[in-house]
RNA sequence: GGGCAGGUAGCGAAGCGGUCAAACGCAACAGACUGUAAAUCUGUCGGCUAUGCCUUCGUAGGUUCGAAUCCUACCCUGCCCA
């Protein structure tokens, strides 16, 4: 058995990694790994009020892997506690507290979908409503004793909401506390997060060391934007790229990130080897077309296997670059036969449109087609004995064939 | 419990008796441009077979020829005082 060498675990390691700190402990716990030959733990926290999982969610589920990899123990927390209080100061009024059930099934969901990335094996999963429901009011009192005002306000977003006069409940001072809490039941080695749980993983290591336990070593991996390109990916802003999408979407999606992210999503959501990652800087550069199909093709192939990336790629070259018809487009039969019917009312029925008044924009923007033959009229009317069937074009994604109700 | 400020289209934010389906920004959508994009430019962005009609400005009533705009009650949010 035994791990490898330290070097080469952290050449690994440290891919695409953000911060990390402090910066030469993740070195001294290999270290001590190797040499009585026992696995870091290694605890990733998931949010189980969420469980769609996207691109960006796999940047820290990846990094998760490597440690797999290499032979250590990843340890996912599902905070079904903190999920079944809700967080009652969150910008989204509607974010009713979950039972526990509901949580269970979330937090089974997420790791289904985290499966695609983890080694599902040798993940050990762990729900914190174990031990946090276990609290009595004086432990908890005792462990926020452990803590300051003064370093809770050391949190960014306290602080300006302090300053600013802003409220801050006091409940929201025990969440990262509660987290602490879970390091120190599992007492892992290593804890990964975004860049955004800085503050979170830190107060583990506090919290650890008041414990007696020697503090985690806290491993931040950046934010992936999303296909905008500006934002970090969320499904909110409605730039994410989800894993369970289908390969032609997933593949149009991807194409469609700006040519500056190439590189970084190569580095952060692909395994492309460590040593590739230098050509793809540069072709990413030289020949930002082709490079992007590679990165496209290779998150899908992760997803979906090889061959459907192959059919995602004929997809789109079909479909977007040279613009042809795709293959299997939806099919619309108008209900009754008889005689004429507004084009209008045919693209709002055949859900091309959200309303007559939506589909008259659009014919009037030029961006309707009948058998690619572009329609100027929005009084236009279709002939549902001679017409049909034909297929009917929306902008440059939304399609549908019209045929006949009673033809074969 | 009291005082104050608010609740406007997906979001942010103007409007404060008529010309408001409601400025402006963002997002979104369409067209042009491109290597798919991004950026940029142009246009659209409540509904209706439609130079007009209908439903919207927290909820419910009321005043007015006429209300997002005034009045009353209620609900909700934030700040301040106790």
């Amino acid at each position: 058995m035994g791990f490898p060498p330290v070097d080469d675990q952290l050449a690994v390691l440290m891919r695409g990694v953000a911060d990390l700190v402090p910066e030469d402990a993740l070195r001294e716990k290999l270290e001590h790994s190797r040499k009585t030959d026992t696995p870091l733990r290694v605890k990733l926290g998931c949010d189980p009020s969420r469980p769609d999982l996207h691109l960006g969610h796999t940047v820290v589920l990846r990094k998760l892997r490597q440690f797999q990899d290499l032979g250590h123990q990843a340890v996912l927390i599902v905070g079904d506690f903190t999920g079944m209080i809700g967080d009652p100061t969150g910008r989204s009024k509607t974010r009713p507290a979950l039972t526990l059930k509901e949580t269970r099934e979330h937090g089974r969901s997420y790791f289904e979908q985290a499966a695609n990335v983890l080694d599902p094996d040798r993940t050990e999963i762990r729900y914190n409503s174990e031990w946090l429901d276990e609290m009595s009011f004086s432990e908890v009192i005792e462990l926020a004793a452990q803590h300051t005002v003064a370093r809770m306000l050391e949190r960014e977003d306290f602080k300006t909401r302090y300053e600013a006069g802003q409220p801050i409940s006091v409940h929201e001072f025990l969440y990262p506390l509660a987290q602490a809490q879970d390091s120190v039941e599992i007492q892992s080695d290593v804890e990964l997060g975004g860049t955004d749980q800085r503050f979170n993983l830190l107060v583990g290591r506090h919290i650890q060391q008041a414990e007696g336990q020697d503090p985690q070593v806290c491993l931040m991996v950046p934010l992936l934007e999303g296909t905008d390109g500006h934002e970090k990916m969320s499904k909110s802003l409605d730039n994410a790229i989800g894993i369970t999408e289908a390969p032609e979407e997933m593949y149009g999606k991807v194409m469609s990130v700006p040519d500056a992210l190439i590189y970084r999503y190569t580095e952060l959501v692909t395994d492309t080897p460590l040593d590739a990652l230098p050509d793809v800087k540069a072709q990413a550069k030289a020949n930002p077309r082709d490079a992007k199909h590679n990165l496209a093709h290779a998150i899908v192939r992760m997803y979906h296997g090889e061959d459907a990336a192959d059919a995602a790629r004929d997809h789109f070259e079909k479909t977007v670059v040279q613009g042809d018809t795709p293959d299997d487009i939806p099919v619309f039969t108008p209900e009754s036969g008889n005689g004429t019917m507004g084009l209008l009312n045919l693209m709002t029925e055949a859900g091309l449109t959200e309303s007559n008044s939506e589909a008259r924009r659009l014919i009037k923007q030029g961006a309707v087609t009948i058998d690619d033959e572009t329609v100027d009229n929005w009084r236009h009317s279709v002939d549902l004995d001679a017409d049909l069937p034909f297929v009917l074009q929306v902008g440059k994604r939304r399609y549908a064939r019209v045929e006949a109700p009673t033809s074969a």
